[in-house]
DNA sequence: GGGAGCGATGTAAGCGCTTACACCCCGTCA
DNA sequence: TGACGGGGTGTAAGCGCTTACATCGCTCCC
């Protein structure tokens, strides 16, 4: 065998630990190194230099065959794990695009998730998630995220986006999900991606008035998440199209015990209305349930539509009608644009908004189940 | 101000692209650098060396506080983001845990996520999501996957782990969540936690024996995932028990739309039962409501229960019997095992398995609602 | 008054990759 | 037959951090 050039001609014994006579000697021909392989080790082994084992590993440069089997083998023989973090260094890329989204229940967040990882993953990037509901420090959460991603999604609902332009200090791509533009103070390296709101609650509040109700009232909270406003604003938008006068919206929180509250509010004549607009279908499904067990007619006494067409939506008598976000296509695209982004296209100036579905069942006084 | 002595001496200019007129100098005073602020130029900045900055950024050495803040105020000024690859490559950890799932549809995913990102969060671990259901080549996305982690967590359903370990070649510690111990062929460095089924399906089952039914079918495929089997054995023992002989299970995929193709075979006489044991809530949800439209009355006429708890079968009538697991646990159980792993800890010999807890409705015959 | 001791900071050696560039060896062609 | 070209490979210079170790002033105490 030729006098194999020293790798790495400087580099120093490493620093012997006073081993134990228990650990094995990684230089044992035959046994597994304790610690890892890595390009040096399969490079010796193989008889060949670093830069050809990355060749061989990365693919795009021409290897002949003879030496590509030798790596290989040897890649398999040590049982090679390349280091993420060297390449990442190394390209300047960390290949991975970050998603912040407040939590996962229900069907929204997953679908989203799921769209977000799909493209990312097609785009051989990966995806790291965070939770912001729990954490205590968001904005340092999400700047030590910035750290390890080439751009970052956000949902508009996690509470990030004022806090975020500062913690990411326009350092990197940031697309976020179903917010305003108010979100974005700077907004340089910011961009929009929605789906649409105003419009589709204006028709389907339309639609409730008319099945012949007249005093409708729209339950959630406008003020926090952007999407809801837009939609308390369709909800406005079809009274005042008809010359009436939009209620005030019942401001609870998305949460199913809420819904009860605001079921136990109307049975006991607190609240007056004949339909209810439900900023999603966790609350509306909450309410008509209540009502119907306290042996309320819905829709007959009372109409209830939701957002969202979660699965249970499906499943309750009557039906519930509500309105279908493109959950999964706004992940992909978010995935999509930041990757663009990240490639070094321009911000889009203005917010991509996708449309969205509304679905009659019977809830809101419908024939259909 | 004092001559700070090059802070990397032999680093080599910049190679000076051919640079076009329209691309700002990034050393133009008051411009915000085009490209990212590294340690080297907030050391500069600051007028200290780069290992005070980290020393600052890291918080677990002692600096001066006249120091600190002069670091804190060159960090804010040039929106410096440290990369975190290099920190990666020179702690040699990469910090991050991956979690490898099928999907995210329904509850049980999303749980097991919000458990494991808590926990690893509260570790200061990031967490890398890979989605293996549509990817073409699983065992090259979790090599992948590999390179960027310091541990990895696997659902046992995922189709994963008879190539994981090969694609992990043992170097990085595993753990298996509801998985059962076939998934563990070389097994040194993999381990399990999973949910309790075995029993609490015999109890479930017991408990449909118990309303007086005697024909009971167990839906769902017991095949590929070793917790539906498992389930299944449960389902066995109970009838055993009683020296009953147990129906072979109607294997189906996990799917409503098989739920409902299930519940016409019942109703066209194909299938006959007066209880049905399903694999899952989603199945037996949509057996249910398939069979209660086609005016069979459940209980009555036929039982049905299920498994997970969703929100759902808190919603039908009547409420589904099911069984709750501690699936957000598990998933705070694998991201500290992992944890303990990296740490130096060896692996747990024996699976750690998490008591579920039968939750009883009206659709196995009680009388709750 | 001259160490010893210590807090604060700087120096420099890596961490394990990628890749520009140099080089070598042959086959070709003028 | 020698210049040329090009495929295949090696050399070495980073990428931006962390951290062991060296250094530098001080204060403190004998």
């Amino acid at each position: 065998m030729a006098t194999t050039p020293r790798q790495r001609p400087e580099r120093a014994a490493r620093p012997s630990t006073p081993s134990t006579a228990s650990m094995p000697d990684p230089s044992t021909p035959g046994a597994t190194p304790a610690a890892g392989a890595t390009i040096y080790s399969v490079a010796e082994r193989a008889g060949v230099s670093i830069a050809t084992v990355s060749r061989v590993l990365q693919g795009r440069a021409v290897v002949s065959e003879a030496t590509r089997q030798k790596v290989l083998e040897a890649v398999d023989a040590l049982h090679y794990v390349p280091l993420g973090a060297a390449r990442s260094l190394a390209v300047r890329h960390h290949e991975a695009y970050g998603l912040v989204i407040p939590e996962l229940t229900g069907p929204y967040y997953s679908e989203l998730l799921m769209g977000f990882e799909t493209r990312a993953a097609e785009l051989g990037q990966s995806v790291i998630l965070l939770l912001a509901n729990g954490k205590s420090d968001v904005p340092s959460a999400v700047g030590h995220l910035a750290t390890r991603v080439d751009g970052i999604a956000v949902l508009g609902s996690a509470a990030v986006p004022p806090t975020l332009t500062r913690a990411l200090r326009g350092r990197k791509p940031v697309v976020v999900i179903a917010g305003s533009s108010s979100d974005v103070p700077g907004g340089e390296r910011v961009e929009l991606v929605a789906a649409e709101n105003v419009h589709s609650s204006e028709q389907l509040t339309a639609h409730v008035l008319d099945h012949g109700r007249s005093r409708l009232l729209y339950v959630g909270d406008p003020a926090p998440a952007p999407d809801i406003s837009e939609r308390y604003a369709g909800f406005v938008a079809a009274h005042t199209a008809r010359g009436l006068d939009p209620a005030e919206p019942v401001r609870v929180p998305f949460l199913e015990s809420e819904g009860v509250a605001v079921a136990d509010r109307i049975l006991s004549g607190e609240l007056e209305a004949d339909a209810l607009v439900c900023a999603n279908d966790e609350l509306a499904l909450s309410i008509m349930t209540r009502l119907q067990d306290a042996g309320r007619d819905v829709p007959g006494d009372i109409a209830v539509v939701g957002w969202d067409d979660v699965m249970t939506s499906r499943y309750v008598r009557p039906g519930m009608t509500t309105v279908r976000q493109p959950v999964h296509e706004l992940g992909v695209l978010a995935a999509e644009r930041l990757h663009q982004r990240v490639d070094g296209a321009a911000p889009l100036p203005a917010p991509v908004v996708l449309p969205t579905e509304v679905v009659l069942r019977g809830s809101c006084g419908c024939a259909t189940p």
